[in-house]
Order: C-alpha cells, then sequence, then structure tokens
DNA sequence: TAAGTATTTTAGAATCATTCTAATTTGTAT
DNA sequence: ATACAAATTAGAATGATTCTAAAATACTTA
C-alpha cells in the first residue's frame, strides 16, 4: 500500500461517516495539503477493486465509501443519510434458494430517519 | 400522461431489459424521430417521482429503468447484466426486525451469469 | 551509492451523464 | 381565434469522473 493508499484506507475505515470522494479528499487534505482530487479517485478505486474498501451507490446520490465489515444499510428517504444496522444474515437463505451460483448480496433498507421525523411534525 | 410520458413508459414496462436512458432514446426515437436526450430524462424523472416506473443504480453502472412489479435483481458481477429474481418477501422479517420505521427494501444478488461461466471454461 | 526501471502522483484537459435555461411548440380552455 | 399553461426542444452549463502526459517518488540491482 503506498502512503496515499494507506491514509485514504484509514480516513474511510475510522470514520462511520459513508464518505463522499469530495468528503475523504478534503479530510485527506487536512494531513496532506498538496494532495489532488484525481489521487483519491485513484486510490478509492483500487482499494475497491482490491476489496478492501465497500462502495454504497443509492438512487440520485453520489457513491459513497464504507468499511467491509458485514451489515446492511439504512437510508432515509427524505434526506439520504446513510445509516448501518445490523440484520438477520441471508446468506443461508439466498443460497438455498438460488444455489451454488450466489455469490453475495446487498440490502438496503428505506426509512424516514429521527431527524426528519422531528421536522416533519 | 402526456404522448411522451406514455410512450417512454411503455417501452419500460414492455421490455424486460431494464434499460438505461440512452436505450430508452434509441427505442422511442423508432417511433418518434423527433425526440430529444433531454425529453427522456424529463420524463423518465417524472414516472420515477411518482412512483410509476423503478431506478435501479448498481456501483459503477448507469442507472437503469424498469416495472415496478414486485422483484429482486440479479446483477452479474462480470458484466453488469441484470436479471429479475423473485424471492422469499422480506418485508414481514424487517418490519419485525426495525420495527415501523421501514419503508421498503432493495435487495440485490450478485453472481456470475450463465454467458460469463461459459466464457469462463 | 548510482543508474535504471517501475509505480505513484500531479495538473489539467477531456469525457460522459445529467441538469438547466430560454425559446418554441403544443394543447386546452375561453 | 385568443390567451394561458404545460411540454418539448436545442444547446449551453454543470458536476462527477476518467484520462493523459509529465513530474516526483520509490524500488531494484549492479
Amino acid at each position: 500500500m503506498t502512503k496515499y493508499e494507506k491514509e485514504i484506507y484509514n480516513i474511510i475505515t475510522d470514520s462511520t461517516g459513508h464518505l463522499t470522494v469530495e468528503q475523504i479528499y478534503l479530510e485527506l487534505k487536512k494531513k496532506c495539503p498538496k494532495v489532488v482530487l484525481a489521487t483519491v479517485y485513484n486510490n478509492v478505486n483500487k482499494l475497491w477493486k482490491a476489496g478492501r474498501i465497500r462502495k454504497i451507490s443509492v438512487e440520485n446520490m453520489q457513491d459513497r465509501y464504507d468499511r467491509v465489515i458485514k451489515h446492511d444499510h439504512l437510508i432515509c428517504q427524505k434526506c439520504g443519510r446513510l445509516a448501518d444496522i445490523l440484520l438477520e444474515d441471508l446468506t443461508a437463505s439466498l443460497r438455498g434458494q438460488m444455489g451454488e451460483e450466489f455469490l453475495f448480496y446487498d440490502l438496503k433498507i428505506f426509512y424516514i430517519c429521527p431527524d426528519c421525523r422531528k421536522k416533519d411534525l
């Protein structure tokens, strides 16, 4: 792992924040003011291809990056905020339903987050 | 529904193809050669906001559009091809696990499609 | 250590998908 | 037919991402 690769990896795994490339870039700049956005793209792609970080795509939102620890995601319908949730593992059930070709799954739950609920009152 | 809205809606619901905006545009052009890409974007967004079509976002792929009939998706890890699959409904289980705030879910299964399997041999 | 090679990073241009703006067209109601 | 609202168009603008070529850094081996 190169210097920036490691820094970027740490930013992603230390944060619970589901960061966008832009946010990673701003965070990294605090430590390395000279870094350039393309470097973040390069390394984030490299890390993702190597399976060391997770990419989260949601309709109409920028991609966000996350640790690879097994968990599902809650997405707020109103504001798009992302939160982690640990739900029952579906692997066995899915493998049962569809057989060996199964690789892995991605489960997203949509809801209205507490903040948006408050605003609605 | 306006003329184009209806046409676009039909193209999406008639097809099993999980079409991209570009593909919808090309299909629509066969019937209406004068139509413009922005019109497809406008109407696809309108339809999506109205809940009449489904948008499917997958990491590193263009958004695709689909019927709203309840089903899950298989995504090929190699070529990105999308297929429908009907799996056990998780609504009850999820509502049980997380309560009333649950709205709906999106489940994607990753696998290697038959075509890519063949190529691998 | 020095030279040579490979890899990473940079800077900025290029690309691609998507949105926006303003003008035009179409449709509808009066 | 006239007036008004909504839809469509054309093309510019934006935003995210990738690409390219040059510069910097790291790595290897003589």
